[in-house]
RNA sequence: GUCCCCUUCGUCUAGAGGCCUAGGACAUUACCCUUUCACGGUAGUAACACGGGUUCGAAUCCCGUAGGGGACGCCA
């Protein structure tokens, strides 16, 4: 049987960093298996649900290189569990017909008065099935029922999980859960299901979350003897202090780690060392994932979420994109700071310095801010410690320095290095005694790549136009 | 409160009863390289939550305790 797995996340927000966790992994076990990877959004909340949100969800899961193979569906490009609404309504009733589900007339002040009283009494907050057994003849005119599940209220219920392990829940545990609302839509618990079902869903592979909700949708595919699927719970992402990771720690969103110059192939690589190893194996390429994921490798322990160890993975892949595309994707930051498009001789000043920039760097953010003195106009305002660098010695070293840079014809980084190597020897300076100023001349900081190569960089006119600027 | 799950360096993890003097990565410290900052290289600090069992032998199996997380909606 081939493998399908589904990521169904609810359009209310933002795809959440641990979704994105949930539909790489789905996403890997598909692709291993040579299976599908659907993506299934459950909108049956309408009044939170909005098309904003899945448009949001569907853009992050593309940046990340998540396809799913259902994009034609519909011509909407994904399943709508409201879509099926129809098909839910019509097997919560077949479910009441067949003795396994029933109409409860309770009103929701009813059931929060229950609810109130059970926990004041310490009770566990259950449905306690005041519908359950009474007959149709005691229903009261004009209130619309929900229909809930007969849940079994005696043994015992044993899931298989292919992360968790085996585990047994008692019956007594679960109570009569709501399929259907009032107004005709499924509950969550009810399109799950009934969704999995009618998509063939193989694997369930979701947050830990859903861990104990999985015993009370097994009664539904018991009541309607269908086939219950395997099972996979991965452990939360927690933030970095172990507490729920959210917008407190900074980065909750996919968007966010676009927005702070992540690559995507990053983001993912860290993501797939969440929860999940394959022996000391820690830059793994999509190839190598796809090859190597399985449910086996996934731990059962939740994980802190560690932007330190993100930054390092980032800084991995930059270091190996290409520099002409490593500049193109930098080009929008940049631009952002100046507050308009580079030139193209801007942009191909930018593809040069790559591979000097780049190993400077954890983010695109920081590449950009580090290649912005590239192009600077006008005159750098000086911090401290450069200010100190320019001692009236380092200075006229400069002054020197600018008569003989005149001269050079082949004006490249080279030329101006052992221009400058020879300078130093012949007034018995360091190097760094006139590297430093030139340094500070160039960049306008004391902290920047090799300064002889932002000469050759720059060209002869620039350079020396900041040397006379200083 | 009830039920479920989890617990190896600060963090992510390797570990399937002897290969463990517990390994790797990130972070951190020192040194090397060096025109600055990085990159790179070398070395170091650092963990089996606790208490009982089982066994010739336990990080690994069992029980308990503590701590953490999750679920208990006409939300998903």
């Amino acid at each position: 049987m081939p493998v399908i797995t589904r990521f169904a996340p609810s359009p209310t927000g933002f795809l959440h960093i641990g979704g994105a966790r949930t539909a790489l992994f789905c996403w890997l076990f598909a692709k291993h298996h040579n299976g599908k990877f659907l993506m299934r959004i459950e909108d049956t909340d309408r009044a939170r649900s909005t098309p904003e949100s899945i448009e949001t969800i569907l853009d992050g899961m593309t940046w990340l290189g998540l396809d799913w193979d259902n994009k034609d569906y519909e011509g909407v490009g994904y399943y709508s569990q409201f879509a099926q609404r129809k098909r839910h309504a019509e097997v919560a009733r077949q479910m009441v017909a067949n003795g396994t589900a029933y109409y409860c007339y309770a009103s929701t002040a009813e059931l929060d008065a229950m609810r109130a009283e059970q926990k004041e009494k310490g009770l566990p907050q259950r449905y306690d099935g005041r519908w359950r057994d009474r007959p149709a003849s005691d229903a009261p005119q004009g209130v619309p029922p929900v229909i809930r599940l007969k849940a079994p209220q005696t043994g015992e219920t044993t899931i298989h999980d292919s992360v968790m392990g085996t585990i047994t829940v008692q019956h007594s545990q679960l109570d009569d859960m709501v399929l259907l609302r009032a107004d005709g839509t499924p509950t969550y618990m009810h399109a799950v299901v009934v969704d999995d079902y009618d998509m063939g869903i193989t694997h369930v592979i979701r947050g830990e979350d859903h861990m104990t909700n999985t015993f009370r949708q097994v009664q539904i595919y018991k009541a309607m003897g269908w086939d219950i699927p395997t099972f996979a719970h991965l452990p939360m992402i927690l933030g970095p202090d172990g507490a729920k990771l959210s917008k407190r720690h900074g980065a909750p969103a996919v968007s966010d780690y676009r927005d702070r110059g992540y690559l995507p192939e990053a983001v993912r690589n860290y993501l797939l060392r969440l929860c999940w190893s394959h022996g000391d194996d820690e830059i793994i390429s999509p190839q190598q994932a796809i090859e190597w994921f399985d449910l086996g490798g996934i731990g059962k322990s939740p994980a802190r979420f560690d932007f330190t160890k993100l930054g390092s993975v980032n800084a991995h892949y930059i270091k190996q994109t290409p520099d002409v595309e490593l500049a193109k994707l930098t080009a929008p930051f940049i631009a952002r700071f100046l507050e308009r498009p580079l030139t193209a001789v801007q942009t191909d000043i930018l593809t040069r310095a790559m591979p000097d920039l780049k190993p400077r760097a954890q983010t695109l953010v920081e590449i950009a801010e580090m290649a912005m003195f590239y192009f600077h106009e006008g005159v750098f305002t000086l911090d401290d410690k450069a200010k100190k660098i320019l001692t009236p010695e380092a200075k006229q070293s400069l002054i020197d320095l600018t008569a003989r840079l005149e001269t050079l014809s082949d004006f490249t980084s080279e030329s101006v290095e052992s221009l400058f190597r020879a300078y130093a020897e012949e007034k018995a300076l360091k190097l760094g005694a006139v590297a430093q100023p030139l340094r500070v001349a160039l960049s306008g900081s004391t902290v920047s790549p090799p300064i002889f190569a932002v000469a050759g960089l720059l060209g002869k006119d620039e350079t020396l136009r900041r040397i006379r600027a200083l």
